[in-house]
DNA sequence: GTCTATATCTGGATAGAC
DNA sequence: GTCTATCCAGATATAGAC
């Protein structure tokens, strides 16, 4: 009765080549990363990635939705938990914290998201598509909690402020790889500032 | 006396190939951009490349510099042409206007630099770097106008906010290519967003 | 300045042994 | 499940004709 042994090792291949392959994809690109490349990192021979994998292809849709889809769950479950009447400043910096904990956790997935979803072959990146826009519209609700309480700008649109918002969180992925304390108040630093903007009065 | 006829053309054909180059690089990556494609979008043949050019790397090079040269350029410009005791806002906003009009002008240059400048190989990276380092300070300096001031707000540090609002501007360019006149409204917006936040009152 | 032709290498993918 | 061996396409770069 070794069927569960051999499942185990085949779930745990399958988890090491995923993550040497969104380590290389997020550092040296889709196309610059070889299928031998990725198999030499994961300590196998790049004929035996087709056990795990049909094609290249493959991989790269699952680095990408990884990429995206923890992220969204943390935030999802980390903004479930606020009570219904959380305060409008108290829901953005819990998602911009679990947003960006998320984020940082896993690294070379949502780096290598952010970095080549503009550059893998358009059929792979429409497949992966809708996965973004879930999150997207993730984020257009939770600011609706916001509106609700009348504590949103008017001015402009919900979606320019969670692609804005969206955009500036994921550029810190290229600021380097910050402990875990620092990543604490980086995320606060940049909650306040979504939330009141870099000036001091606001006349 | 044809010797300036026929620097123009060389200097027109590096300019086709770098147009190009550039454009090829921000939508299909660096390693997968290959010297034949450039050249065939250049209406010539790979070999022809290399009398304007001494390898792949010297065209990535010159594509990442004017990508952020003109940039800085613009900024640069723009600010020094307001008067020196112009308003903390005003300051702000025009640099914001100037750096997402100028990043959507070179288009293809700026978004191959933000894509790719992660993936390029790393004496590449190097060699680019000072470029990007010197307008980066050139927006802490801007930054410090606003602290002389008594405007800026002072619990988050210069670094840290010109770093962020360059990521969120630079994230516009994978919104899609507007046409100037939205160009015009999104650099207001956001430049609302940097200086008074996303919320109504702040209280 | 641009071409053709080519040397040399490395890529994705497959077949079949173990 | 992992290996070796191999097919074939496509890469950078060079040489030399025009």
């Amino acid at each position: 009765m070794n069927q569960p042994r051999v499942q185990e090792k085949e779930a745990t291949s399958r988890r090491i080549i995923l993550d040497c392959a969104a380590r290389l994809f997020r550092t040296e690109g889709y196309a610059a990363t070889s299928l031998r490349r990725i198999a030499a990192a994961s300590n196998m021979k790049s004929g035996s990635l087709y056990y795990h994998f049909a094609s290249k292809e493959e991989i790269i849709t699952e680095v990408l939705n990884m990429g995206v889809q923890r992220v969204h769950d943390e935030v999802w479950r980390s903004t479930a938990e606020l009570p219904p009447d959380a305060d409008s400043h108290t829901l953005v910096r819990t998602a911009v914290r679990a947003h960006l904990a998320a984020l940082h956790e896993l690294g070379d997935y949502s780096s290598a998201n952010v970095r080549i979803y503009g550059q893998v072959p358009e059929h792979v990146r429409n497949a992966h598509k809708p996965i973004r826009i879930a999150y997207e519209d993730l984020w257009i609700a939770l600011l609706g909690r916001c509106v609700s309480q009348g504590s949103l700008r008017g001015d402009v649109s919900r979606r320019f402020i969670s692609t804005f918002m969206l955009g500036a969180m994921n550029a810190s992925l290229e600021w380097g790889t910050p402990e875990s304390g620092r990543l604490q108040q980086m995320a606060d630093d940049m909650a306040e500032l979504f939330l009141r903007g870099i000036m001091t009065s606001n006349q």
